[in-house]
RNA sequence: GGGGUAGUAGGGUAGCCUGGUCCAUCCUAGAGCGUUUGGGACGCUUUGACGGCGGUUCGAAUCCGCCCUACCCCA
């Protein structure tokens, strides 16, 4: 029934899929007249909402919440000489008010060490002070030139978690860096998500950092986008802002910092790696409404079956559950596509036949159908929902493991990026070499020091000059 | 960074080349009423559009220019 109303494209054509999917699953609204700028709709909201849920929940275990302003004046943001370098080109000035030109520019954030640190010059004194962990979730504005992409390229970054650590030592900010990681890996792994951590080679590392490690997901058509980045800045903005403390001998020290984002291309992935042909397939931590009630009702078991469902419905919330009971005046039918294309896990339909038996009939998104007990249905649903869960995460580990291979030769990485994959080649690290791999494939080196379970570290030799090479992740880039 | 194609109701389209018969086509969605309801219901009634600004012309959805926006290809 490919021509069914309301069929949706193709996954396979990923990018019709990707765009007609955020309208119909009511997730983003791209009209908004202004390139770049997208609006997102009361259900996509949603599903934000309880994605950055997860999110806080391991944040607030160490970290504090905290809110800094959109606006930087000039000279603070153009202290830090790469800082500015990597971004002047995409930075959006006001420069009036009104009528009346300002006397200094305001930049529009497009991320914020150059408007926090100053302040954390202010506030740290002392080693007693130490470590410092702030965080944020905030817009952010960058004049894109690339083609944009909602939830990919935006000019506008409407949900950029920004963490700000301050250190006394460089050793400890390099474990703060291993804790981020960690952290980004327990949250993607919340979402089903699988990731790939690399060290960024140093020409792609965040302006103004001494490292930079990134994560990156593989997309349905073989291409990584990066959906994590963690910084070891060092002392480079220490030094800028003089944050200082005075140790326990009483001298005055630079502070080392890390800053590590995560933005709502978090979700351009969920949607994307997770989705099938019908639509959105949301994991039920993500999903603003777990399960839905599909009561069948036919001439006077009417009232009988409403009722019974209410009664789901009031258990099922009472057990904490995100539950909806959908009584609205269509056909059965045409509720289960309704709830498909927007990726509700679980749905239960609740008919005369069941409600004789005394069950309900639950049918996951991911296919499967079985029946559960109306007397125990808290505990049935519970075990379903994690049935779904698993379901979902071996699929998408499936697809990672799947489009991951190694590359021995610049011909071979050609052939398995062709073939929608990401590969990892043996690379000397020096930047030429790099440059013939990224010239000849039309590919990026994503960074080196993989850490993937379906990649392992290895020693070979540079695909191009021969000499002694990493393990280096190379692939089609958002 | 370079090139191309397009913009017509909420969504998708026809009309444009060859300006007038277009108070604009069809599908879908919306509203109202009725009959329906175990996988996308049906009937009747009804609302709703030529991206923006300027130009050419007696007359512009149609031709020209600029702007905005979107999509595709190449680097």
């Amino acid at each position: 029934m490919e021509d069914a109303a309301g069929a949706l494209p193709k996954k396979v054509d990923f990018s019709e899929w990707y765009n007609e999917l955020l309208w119909r699953a009511e997730i983003m609204d791209v009209r908004y007249p202004v390139k770049g700028l997208y609006v997102w709709f009361p259900y996509g909201f949603a599903i934000r909402t309880f994605v950055y849920q997860r999110l806080r929940e391991l944040l607030d275990k160490d970290h504090q919440e905290t809110l800094f302003p959109l606006l930087i004046p000039e000279q603070e943001f153009m202290k830090e000489a790469e800082h500015i370098k990597g971004f002047e080109n995409e930075v959006y000035w006001v420069t009036h008010g009104g009528t009346t030109p300002l006397d200094v520019k305001l930049a529009l954030r497009p991320t914020s060490e150059t408007a926090i640190y100053p302040m954390y010059a202010l506030w740290l004194r002392s080693h007693a002070d130490l470590p410092l962990k702030l965080y944020q979730i905030v817009n952010t504005f960058r004049y894109e030139t690339k083609q944009t992409r909602p939830l990919i390229r935006l000019r506008e970054i409407t949900s950029f978690m920004e963490s700000h650590t301050v250190h006394a030592t460089w050793e400890e900010a390099e474990q703060q860096v291993e804790s981020e990681i960690a952290l980004t890996r327990q949250f993607y792994e919340r979402l089903c998500i699988p990731i790939i951590i690399s060290r960024r080679p140093d020409w792609d590392k965040f302006p103004g950092a001494d490292y930079t490690i990134a994560i990156d997901a593989i997309m349905p058509n073989g291409k990584t986008l990066q959906i994590g980045t963690v910084h070891h800045l060092g002392v480079h903005f220490s030094k800028t802002f003089s944050i200082m403390y005075e140790d326990k001998n009483g001298e005055q020290k630079l502070a080392n910092q890390t800053c590590y984002g995560i933005s709502e291309r978090c979700i351009a992935a969920l949607i994307s790696i997770h989705g099938d042909d019908k639509g959105l397939i949301l994991p039920p931590v993500a999903a603003p409404v777990q399960a839905i009630i599909v009561p069948i009702t036919i001439g006077k078991r009417h009232e009988d079956v409403m009722a019974a469902a209410e009664h789901l419905k009031n258990d099922l919330t009472a057990a904490g559950f995100r539950v909806k009971l959908d009584t609205r005046d269509m056909r059965p039918g045409a509720k289960y596509y309704w709830w498909e294309l927007r990726g509700v896990p679980l749905r239960l339909e609740l008919g005369p036949r069941d409600l004789d038996a005394g069950n309900v009939m639950a049918v996951k998104r991911t296919g499967e159908k079985t029946s559960i007990e109306l007397a125990a249905a808290a505990d049935g649903v519970t075990r379903v929902l994690k049935e779904i869960t698993d379901t979902i995460r071996t699929a998408a580990e499936q697809h990672t493991q799947h489009n991951l291979c190694t590359a021995p030769s610049i011909d071979a990485l050609n052939g398995a990026l062709n073939d929608g994959k990401v590969a990892v080649v043996h690379w000397c690290q020096n930047k030429g070499c790099a440059e013939v791999i990224e010239e000849k494939t039309s590919s990026s080196i994503l960074g080196t020091d993989v850490r993937s379970p379906y990649v392992s570290e290895s020693e070979g030799v540079c695909v191009v000059c021969g000499k002694p090479g990493k393990a280096t992740l190379v692939g089609r880039t958002y």
